[in-house]
DNA sequence: AATAGCGGGTGACAGATGTCACCTTGCTAG
DNA sequence: CTAGCAAGGTGACATCTGTCACCCGCTATT
């Protein structure tokens, strides 16, 4: 019997996920969540053998939470199932011990099986994602990320200089060479391109 | 017996609903479809009772199929389930003829009782999204519209003006009235607004 | 016939953003 | 020890964006 945790803030899809695995003989759904943290909660709890999780998501990201559970080395493996076939998410997954990555767009009929390779310690990656993460590496540093972040929201350069402790004309370099990483013209296209790729 | 069509592009959600629906006793899936132009075709083929469809699909929203079948005087009545609370959604699908509009956080639970009722003609709104749409009216032209959606995407006055045929200090006009419109202080932050609102 | 409203446009100006060259400081690997 | 690199910064300049006042032509209204 393979014991799993649904985690997905949409109520919607999380119930109906959780009726069709219960209909499977050998699955059973100890609990469900609707936001990261209480999905850490509830693992801590039950330690399930599989947790299923959506990765956006209040509080904390499905990803959050897996990075979480490898640090505290729990025997709990994590399988993401996200809307967004996006390079930089799948990177993060990989690093944070996500055994494995499903589109929301999969038949639903194979989510069981992918949820049984995943309880045995198989690695399940939706086809063509992978080449996708190879072919396209975040070329971000942690300071472009923060201030494109910002910018995306309509924020001045002075703005976001005041925010980060930084002079205005940093701020502007910053973005410079972000736009210029991600072959855009300006700091709108550079921030949708970044989003785009998950490098947000 | 309410006969049924599904429409969804997510294949995990729309394979779940299905089944899900599937096993209450008065409802009967009778077909899906994966994006608007296929919901039309099946719909127009099975004349279900209730078409249950997503807003953003490929080819056709779920709000142009149903502006589309009241067009054409089809007895399927229409019921929207959607990711987003958007006050701009809401007013269209309610001027587009749908009598259910439903959000994907919604309990599982409840999805059967309000499709019952939608096939019984009432209507059935969120609560809390009513009163949203009456208190924020979208305030935008169709121009300003079209090309907030261009500066959304991080193009310059000139390239939209080239695209629109216009002249640049047009654009600038029509962009400077819709950041006033919507109380933001630059083009980012006025396409940040008008799309959380649904009126992009 | 006068007028108001609307779509489209122009020109001028201030401030914001993009581009570039170059400086300082601190850390780190050879 | 020191050369090299990364983070943070400055200043100058060109271009883009935002703000404002005002113009034209068309249409609907009175």
């Amino acid at each position: 019997m393979i014991r799993i945790i649904i985690a997905e803030d949409q109520s919607l899809l999380r119930g109906a996920l959780a009726s069709l695995l219960s209909l499977e003989d050998d699955i059973e759904v100890v609990a469900q969540a609707s936001d990261g943290a209480e999905a850490l909660t509830l693992v801590e709890q039950h330690t399930p053998d599989v947790l299923l999780t959506d990765i956006e998501m209040p509080h904390a990201s499905g990803i959050d939470v897996a990075r979480k559970l490898k640090e505290s080395q729990s025997p709990t493996k994590v399988m993401i199932v996200t809307t967004f076939a996006r390079p930089g998410y799948l990177e993060r997954a990989r690093s944070a011990g996500v055994l494995g990555y499903v589109l929301k767009d999969a038949p639903s009929e194979s989510l069981a099986d992918s949820l049984r390779k995943v309880a045995s310690g198989q690695l399940v990656i939706e086809r063509g994602l992978a080449e996708a993460a190879w072919a396209s590496p975040d070329p971000l540093s942690d300071r472009e990320r923060e201030i494109l972040r910002l910018a995306e929201q309509g924020q001045s350069n002075k703005k976001i200089a005041q925010q980060l402790y930084l002079s205005a004309g940093t701020v502007r370099n910053y973005l410079a060479e972000a736009t210029q990483k991600l072959g855009a013209s300006n700091r709108i296209e550079a921030a949708r391109i970044a989003r785009e790729n998950g490098w947000l």
